[in-house]
DNA sequence: GGAATGACATTTA
DNA sequence: CTAAATGCCATTC
């Protein structure tokens, strides 16, 4: 069974049921699936929604924050850099490391062993 | 409907 | 390699 890490799926539909926009809608669900201790970009977000619009990606994050739901901390940048954060982007780093995701120089280590792929 | 905005990415200096 | 400029595109105003 498909579970969602950080939401109970039953939270999560509600969450895309008020949301009206599909884009933002399909950016939640793509990022609600990405578990703990994984990572992945707004690239391959934007790349999986059949677009090219990574920053809309970061936008629709940015804008409706549902942190105890979608795992937006655990999207950063293609170049491994952590990108952004509502919160904060120590934050960011704080939620990532406590999740096993180390961090050096501003950059995610390991990344290709961190990163999340899309089945 | 058009302009501005932005948690990005890629190219160029 | 670092930094700035240029391009992207959905959402908002």
């Amino acid at each position: 069974m498909s579970r969602y890490p950080t939401c109970e799926n039953n939270r999560l539909k509600t969450i895309l049921k008020d949301e009206k926009s599909s884009f933002t809608r399909d950016v939640y669900t793509l990022v609600s699936k990405v578990p703990a201790g994984r990572v992945t970009t707004y690239k391959i977000v934007a790349k999986r929604l059949g677009t090219k619009s990574y920053r809309a990606v970061g936008n629709a994050l940015n804008r409706n924050q549902h942190p105890d739901c979608i795992p937006c901390h655990r999207v950063v940048r293609s170049d491994t850099s952590i990108g952004g954060y509502a919160f904060g982007e120590e934050k960011k780093k704080r939620l990532l490391t406590s999740e096993g995701i180390m961090i050096g120089c501003g950059k995610v280590l390991d990344f290709k062993r961190k990163l999340f792929i899309f089945k």
